[in-house]
Order: structure tokens, then sequence, then C-alpha cells
DNA sequence: TGCGTGCCTGCGGATAACCACAATGGTCGG
DNA sequence: CCGACCATTGTGGTTATCCGCAGGCACGCA
């Protein structure tokens, strides 16, 4: 796991330098790309922070890498850099979940103020997403058997019908619903339903 | 409640018209105001289907008067037309919830696809919210003890433990018990941690 | 004052859930 | 072949839940 910082991809050295001066001055740690290539060669999926694209590179785009970003399932919170009041662009980029769009020049404490609520929000949805993947691990170890119960038992459903459909004997239904209780750290029937309703509102 | 149709507000007679028409060829019905002001003192929050919103106008502009409609609840999906390229304007209109930021002069088949979809969403929110008010107005039927129980039920604790707690009898807290999911309409705790725990992932 | 409603309680029984102890049989990899 | 893991089942007992029947107390409204 890489630490939290910004990364900064643009063409112009200039603003690279600025950037991360700005940036440095707010105590926020970044690094520069100088193309949006080299940021794909370096790019790893444990990457933290946000990122900072300009739309406008030799080369790959901004929205360009943003989208192949995207479909390797980065999803740091990203602020376009534009000198090129671009609306469609822009409309596309913020409904692709961009977190933000800026006009060069911009008001470098804006920029930081961005910069800094996008670091937040990856913070915000790493812990969040931290708690998924536990859930999703526990939810791995559980056998499928024991995958059949849980889902009935979330239906509201008797051990004594459980049984009958799975045409297994009652005896095992409880069995295996302690088991799924121990696996999935709860302590009844309500509790897990809740966590699972919680993470996974519309899936399972 | 009235229909559901697009509500188009433009100072341009001509643009409404041409929208009109547009959109009467593709079946959506549509009824125009000449100007923010107009559409306000018309505006009913039972009002569905969405908005076509022109960003200038004479007197408040489109985005003044999404901002006022949003104070008043108004959740139609909002699309906007611009022949100014404004970038902050879109971002901002974006990520206040607008549903799209579309640039004249624009296509018209693709602005009709557009309405459509954001007449499709609003039929969508309507039926999901629909469901939400429901819940809303069962709650509403729990007496204060009852709600007490329920959220002791909610957080796994027994007859036993609950009956402490509120300093009552076990046989009160069953009946109580009984009473939300009656009220409630569910058949266990298990039905109704679910649907609240679907609906209102983080106030209860 | 009578009625409705909310809140409280007890008794007793049916049903469901939970659990410790104990055991059988199958699969799979070392 | 053995150990680990899984699915299965039984016995017997404790605890919880769910309900019908019955009743009491307080408050507010007609």
């Amino acid at each position: 796991m890489t630490d939290a910082i910004a990364h900064l991809v643009d063409d112009d050295e200039a603003i690279r330098d600025a950037l991360g001066w700005l940036l440095r001055s707010r105590h926020v740690a970044s690094r520069a790309w100088n193309s949006a290539e080299a940021f794909l060669a370096d790019y790893r999926s444990d990457m933290r922070g946000c990122l900072v694209l300009d739309i406008r590179m030799q080369g790959m785009s901004g929205p360009e890498l943003f989208d192949r970003l995207l479909a390797r399932g980065c999803h740091m919170p990203t602020i376009f850099l534009t000198g090129h009041g671009d609306v469609p662009l822009a409309v596309g980029a913020i409904k692709k979940g961009a977190f933000d769009f800026i006009e060069k020049p911009f008001n470098d404490n804006e920029l930081a103020d961005r910069v800094i609520a996008a670091m937040r929000r990856d913070a915000e949805r790493f812990t969040q997403t931290a708690s998924a993947a536990t859930l999703e691990a526990k939810l791995a170890l559980l056998t499928t058997r024991e995958r059949e119960v849980m889902e009935r038992v979330l239906a509201g459903k008797f051990n004594k019908v459980i049984a009958d459909e799975l045409n297994i004997a009652m005896r095992t239904v409880e069995v295996h619903r302690s088991r799924v209780f121990e696996k999935m750290g709860v302590r009844s029937a309500v509790d897990l339903a809740q966590i699972l309703a919680r993470q996974a509102p519309r899936s399972d």
C-alpha cells in the first residue's frame, strides 16, 4: 500500500513544479508525471490520494487517461485542469465521476482546497471500502451450504422450512446457521441482515 | 398529482415552440413558460417529469431557478441549455444534481433522447420514493414506546434485556414488539431490519 | 361519565432457536 | 493412510419467541 499523495499529470513542467510547490506549502505530498503514458505505466491499483490531470497533453489526453484508469478500477478522486472551456468534456467527466473540473488559470488556494477535499474523499472511500472488503472476505469463507442456509434465514424462514427446502434435517440447519453467525461475526440474524443490507443494498 | 411532462423554461419563443414540437414528435407531453419567475409561480411539488432550463434568461437565470427549486424540494431531473460555454456553471450544475448540460445549437434527436432519459429517471425515482414514503407513514403510526422497543429489537437485544432497560415486564415488550411487526407489515425482526436498512442506510 | 387509545402486566402453552455432546461418511491433499 | 474440512444427524435440555385470554390504570374527548 502506497502513501496517499496527489498524483499530478501534466506535460508542462512549469505547471508541475508550481503545483508541487503549492501543495507542499499546504502539507500535501505529491508526485508528478509528464505524460498520461508515463503515469499509466507506473499506475498501481494500491495507489491512494487523488489525481490532477491536464486535459490537453502531448499524446494521450487527460480524459482518455481517466477512462483507462476507470477501466482498471481506479477510484481516486480526479480533478481536471483545462485552459479550453470545453463544456461537453466537463459535463462528461463529471458524470463519469470526476471530482472536479477547474479552468486555468486557477486560483492557487482554491485548487489546493479542492485537492485536499479530494484527498479526504479518498480517505473516506478507503475506510468504507475496507469494511466492505472485510465483509466480502467473511462471505467468501462460507461454504456453499452455509450460504444457502443464510439466504433463507435472511428471507425470514423458519429452520424447519429451510430444512424442508434443502431436504436436510433441522439439526443440520441449526449447525449451518450457527456457523454462519460465527464466521460473519454477528450474534443474531437481525445483525446479519442489517450488515448485509447496508453494505450491499441491491446485490445479494 | 399532475401528469409527467417536460417543463420547458426559456424566454425565447422560437426555442419553446421548437422544443414543444420536437418532443411532441417523440410522444412527450410538455408545457412551456417564458421566464423562471413564471415557472416558479406555477411550481407545485407534485409536478412530475423533467425540467429543461435555459441558462441565460431575462430576469432570473436557469441556474438560479434550479437553486430555488432545490430549496423547495424539487427533484425533477433537470437539463440545462446554454449557448455560452460556461464550464464552472456546467460543473456546478452537474455537481448539484443536474441531469445534463447541453450546448446550443443542440442536435434534436440527442436532446429528445436526453429528455426521455430524464423522464424515465423521474419515473424511477417516483416509484422508489413512494415506497420510502409508505415506510415513513408506517413508522409514523408507531407509538413512542413501540419505537423504543423497535430500536432495541433492531440492536439484536433479547426481550428480557429490553424489558430491563425500559423497566417494564417482558410480556409488555412482547406486546409492543408484536404491534411493531403488525404495523410495519413484516413477519419477523429480520424482515424489519432489512427494510429499514435498505430505505434508511444512515438515518435511524 | 362513557369510550377510545396507549401502556402495563400475569398465566400458561405452543413453537422456534440455541447448544453441548456425540457420531457417521465423503473428499482432498500430503 | 491420515488429518483437515465439510455435510449430515441424533438426543436432550435451556432459553426465547409468539400468542390468546384476562385484566388494570391513566388521559383526553364527546
